[in-house]
DNA sequence: TCGCGATATACCGAATTTGATATGTGGATT
DNA sequence: AATCCACATATCAAATTCGGTATATCGCGA
């Protein structure tokens, strides 16, 4: 499908969306009803599905006007974002250093590096995101990020890159520290099938290897599963059912520290680990002084704890 | 400043920004390099700044550049979500429930409620997420979610939608365990502000909410502050550092469950809290069989524990 | 049955956009 | 100095977009 789609199109749906009437949203955007109405209609073409159920006082949204909308919303909400950040540039804030990692090394090497970092410079600028690879690289190449630590995405053109290794992840699975598996050793993968997950979504790393080593056993995936990535609404499930949670080693590590936590995380006949992540920076992009600072700390880091993160 | 930039000129920037090459960028979107370089032209009048610095051997963006290209590439990665979803709606895929919550009901009245929903229909859809108010009203407008437990932004229009009083948000102060200030009973703000602050970003009720007590205790916000709205990496920055981080007390609750974390709320002298939240859907939506049940649910959880989250 | 309110369609003209080719300009390299 | 490469500008023609007014259509309520 063909959706080469117009910003005022969308502004549009999100407008009849808003107020339920053509005529209104048409005046909001000041058009006349008609050509509100023959745009609708030019979008709803492109789309090939009706986005409005139309009744005699008004639309409604369809369950694909409903995705359009949001996406339309979006796209504004983006567009004011941009207009707004364009303008304060202009304000000539000052540079700060904007990194980014998955979530293992975010604990394992950014959170010393930017440690490290603030001890020799307490007053830069620091922002830091847990995100996904996928997003942590396209994050990187739109310049919204100076340094990311990720896993590589395929396609990636290493030239325009520089790479730096910085170790593998591992996967542990996280439980309440009165879990019925919690005291067991070298629990077999199948064990955990019965039981409650509470796990990313389908597009994480963890998530794909986990399923993965279930799939190398024959088990099925649990059929019970509530889907989130917010590490609280993991915790909060964990906190009081039998669900287990996989996650990286590194956040396990700091939420279930031994002897001192509600949590434990479950000990595995197997180890599962998803692929390697890596220092990365875009070339030819002007680097920042804090940028360069950060990635000194970060290589310093795997110097000394190289074989603790690998 | 009037900016109504089309796709296309988003998607030149992003080509240009990542291929370093006008005559390549123009190749990619199949335009010529003339047609191309007068798009370009275009773009850097309505914003008023150039985007790029010419060289001899292709272009780098500038600063202004590189945030246009970040929101480029985002409008772009959007347009294509949508394809992409609109294209799996016609997949028929079931629907489900989306729910979202900003972080103190998250935990007192969303995981609990949706924890009664799994256990009368185990294999409901369910999906949530954790986010500011703001970005939640948005997305239930749009449709992205059936239901939101957040605070009402300004300017709602309290008549399209349903609005229930879900309870106030208290703010605590986390530290580690051994924290200096941990065994102390009764602090003032002002004993916080010498400390290094692991904050949220200025959008977030938590911040404002600390920001103004600081300010009329007449005491400055610390000058060592890392901005982050992660968990993982506030919790990681607290747990060996004499930093505080403010957060709602139902996170903080479950992470420093007493005697059994590496982690403690201060006791302070006087509460800090935050606007109270809401149960809140878009009226006039239809809504799915689940997320009227997960709605009784959560009803039924301010019922019982109504008194609790006040 | 009639009137109302809301959307849909027909028709038209004006404006804008689009993108080509041709050519100019500037910096770097040989 | 000549050449090359990459971008910028001029010119032109075609296509598309845009959005108005006028009017048709439909469902609901009185």
């Amino acid at each position: 499908m063909q959706m080469n789609l117009k910003l005022d199109q969308m502004r549009l749906i999100a407008a009849i969306a808003e107020h339920g009437q053509l005529q209104i949203a048409a005046s909001v955007l000041k058009l006349s009803q008609p050509a509100a109405s023959r745009m609708l209609a030019e979008i709803e073409r492109a789309i090939g599905s009706p986005l409005f159920d139309r009744h005699p006082k008004g639309m409604e949204l369809t369950a694909m006007g409903q995705v359009f909308a949001r996406h339309a919303h979006a796209m504004i909400v983006g567009m004011r974002d941009l207009t707004r950040e364009v303008e304060g540039l202009r304000d000539g804030r000052a540079g700060s250093v904007r990194a980014g990692a998955v979530t293992g090394p975010a604990l394992g090497l950014m959170v010393p590096a930017i440690r490290r970092l603030k001890a020799l410079a307490p007053d830069v600028q620091v922002s830091v995101d847990v995100a996904p690879s996928a997003a942590l690289v396209r994050g990187l190449m739109a310049g919204e990020y100076d340094l990311v630590i990720a896993r590589l995405p395929e396609g990636i053109r290493r030239s325009e890159f520089t790479i730096q290794l910085a170790g593998a992840e591992k996967i542990r699975f996280l439980v309440r520290r009165d879990h019925p598996l919690a005291g067991r050793t070298r629990l077999p993968l199948t064990a955990l099938a019965q039981h409650d997950w509470i796990i990313q979504d389908r597009s994480a790393p963890i998530r794909h290897a986990v399923e993965d080593a279930l799939a190398r056993t024959g088990a099925p995936p649990s059929s019970n599963v509530i889907v989130t990535s917010s590490l609280l609404m993991m915790m909060a499930f964990l906190s009081d059912s039998d669900a287990v949670a996989p996650m990286s080693e590194e956040v396990g590590a700091l939420i279930a520290q031994p002897g001192m936590s509600g949590f434990a995380m479950l000990d595995m006949a197997e180890d599962l680990s998803v692929p390697p992540c890596y220092i990365i920076e875009a070339k030819g992009r002007s680097r920042s002084a804090t940028a360069t600072r950060l990635k000194q700390q970060l290589l310093a880091e795997l110097a000394q704890n190289g074989a603790a993160f690998r």
